[in-house]
DNA sequence: GCGAAGCAAGATAACGTTGTCTATACTGTT
DNA sequence: AACAGTATAGACAACGTTATCTTGCTTCGC
């Protein structure tokens, strides 16, 4: 007999003995008791239980393997905690670390799991997906899908959400979507003013910014708080808004530096811009920071793969996600408003980022340290 | 009254009338016909159903909202073809490739999710996520959680895989396990000579290996049939085991390159592992291709990110994963088997490679070009 | 020693579906 | 015109739980 000749064999034997899973009601017979005692046992419920029927039970349940069906304890009745968890892009490092901290939490300190769900930064299917974790009947819902083209479609969206929360479904946000749910997200607007504060206070005073798509909502916010804080100090920017890539970071750079050459400092919407960026740059001869100063955004995987490590700004998303996660599943049904909730941001000093000597005329006045949390 | 104040309004008054999702009686009801017909209809059932009530009823749905339970649908009874995933660790390319791909298709193919459990390289998290999964009745479950200590707690595995296997639960794994589930993978031992092949044909005959850890089985798998088809030639090679990361190539490069000055090409275990060495060379002023060749594997964004660009083997990973989704849900119970399936992988030329002239003599015969796949 | 009170175990009704079984009305045939 | 046969609608049980209700028994106070 061949060893694949034994491994079917197995497997033939594994399907014709075949047998569903034992229920309560069996283990309940199996221990000569009431289908309700063996629940009150099994359930942990402070419902008082003679001490051996009790045993009885749990003997009766580990000789039969009984597995506590989920499916019909949740139709039954309450929620049991289980979570979708929609977010824009899997393979983008940014919410890689919304997904990897709000399953860990939901395992670890709620002890079960989040369906991730990969809307390929596409909004009909954030839609789609909404639709379907309805039809899950999940006890509540976090967005994580906004981060770029988020105005399509948007009134669909807004009606799903509502059908969502009219049956008592929680919906939390990680990004401003304009939608009428709890955002658990850093202060955009200051993490602009942190940046430029930054970079000015630093001396630089000839500034590139490489921003993601300007309809992001997101984008937008940290835009328009940046520029406006370096339209009052005595700087020149030129910004261009690109995709929120590492290849649309090299062409950027590239087109920064031709029409813009003298620029000492690169800021970037996201550290796959910055990676990209700095990428170019160094291969172009160019020393960061020695020549120009590149900053990203997000402290993800990429900013400690790129070299030299990039200066950054971490936004806790994770933070953020655990923030929702609570929010969403310690719900009693009386306090279903949040205002949500702003997570601190925070600068990550690497070594893309150089301090430069202005002329003393140009540069604003540093009569206090950086404050480096906002 | 302020935007604030306004806003929580809102959330006040969606909040107190909350109503109950409507249910199939409902529209039953509200429709005038019965249960069962609205279920009919609504289910799509080849039942013949009169055109008149079949309007009724679709008005009726759509006048409530109606959304079908999906939990009650499962408790009752077929399968809804819901899958659990269980990854090594999310954040790693290697396996966003796979949940990536993975969940796409289950919600193209097959209308519907893969639930993704990151078991953080973590045996025993592993094995709880296989409970819970159990706990859920999930439809199949794909094991994508090997590719490193997979040893530890194998006996409990065993029993877990054989608990779910028992009940009905179709399991296919990822990764070459030593369970009796079958297997979707690309065949590693032939990856390991396609490599040893492609440097040796290629010139080299001194030869840096920077392989994962060694406990791995894939990696065991691969390691045993490169050094033994390198074994065959006239080439001199080094080996080292190290944790498949960026940050351990570099160490490992910089080891390999202390005890063994004189290798003209690095092969990789990873494309972690290989970016981590490029990065480490290129700053120790090496070039690539021209002094060191480099080689990856695995074909992830890792590739591409690296400078030069990585020459890699893609192992399909994707197509495999898609490969177990279809083999689980397309379950008749009667084919529970499958022997599982062997996926081609392919060389990817990148940058990070050169032809290197040796003499003659110490040139193995090139009778033929080499396969690229296997 | 008897009624009230308490206590633990068992019976039962949902939860929202779907498959099967039954009942009814209508068609067609001799 | 009566009967078989075929449509189509409705009734109902079951999936595996849990919460509530009922029941039977013990115990306590007077």
């Amino acid at each position: 007999m061949t060893a694949s000749a034994m491994k079917w064999t197995t497997l033939q034997v594994a399907r014709d003995k075949r047998a569903k899973n034992p229920t309560l009601n069996d283990v309940a017979q199996s221990a000569g008791v009431s289908l309700a005692t063996a629940a009150r046992v099994l359930r942990k419920s402070n419902y008082p239980v003679d001490e051996t029927l009790k045993n009885k039970v749990e003997a009766a349940a580990k000789l039969l393997g009984y597995v506590p069906n989920m499916v019909a304890r949740r139709l039954r009745g309450g929620k049991q905690g289980v979570v979708g968890l929609i977010v824009g892009d899997m393979m983008d490092a940014h919410y890689g670390i919304i997904a990897e901290a709000v399953t860990e939490r939901a395992e670890s300190a709620h002890g079960n799991f989040a369906i991730v769900c990969n809307m390929q930064r596409d909004p009909l299917l954030e839609i789609k997906y909404l639709h379907r974790l309805l039809e899950y009947r999940v006890d509540g819902i976090i967005l994580a899908g906004g981060g770029f083209d988020q105005w399509t479609h948007h009134q669909a969206l807004t009606e799903a959400i509502e059908e969502l929360k009219r049956t008592g479904t929680a919906v939390a946000s990680l990004m401003p979507r304009g939608l009428e749910v709890p955002v658990f997200s850093a202060d955009n607007e200051a993490i602009g003013i942190t940046i430029a504060k930054f970079i000015v206070e630093n001396g630089h005073s000839k500034i590139g910014i490489l921003l993601g798509p300007a309809r992001n909502e997101m984008t937008k916010l940290r835009m328009q708080a940046m520029t406006s804080h370096l339209s009052g100090c005595a700087v020149d920017y030129a910004i261009a808004n690109i995709d929120s890539t590492a290849e649309a970071g090299a062409i950027g750079a590239a087109e920064m530096l031709a029409r813009n050459p003298d620029f000492s400092a690169l800021i970037c919407g996201s550290d796959a811009i910055a990676f990209g960026a700095a990428n170019y740059l160094r291969a172009e001869g160019i020393d960061i920071p020695g020549r120009i100063s590149v900053m990203g955004l997000g402290n993800t995987r990429l900013a400690t793969l790129c070299s030299p490590r990039l200066t950054t700004v971490e936004m806790n998303f994770a933070q953020a996600g655990n923030a929702a996660l609570d929010f969403i599943l310690s719900q009693d049904p009386a306090s279903m408003q949040s205002p949500g909730e702003i997570i601190p941001h925070s600068l990550v000093i690497g070594d893309s980022f150089a301090r430069i000597e202005t002329p003393a005329a140009l540069r604003p006045e540093l009569a206090e340290p950086s404050r480096l949390t906002d």
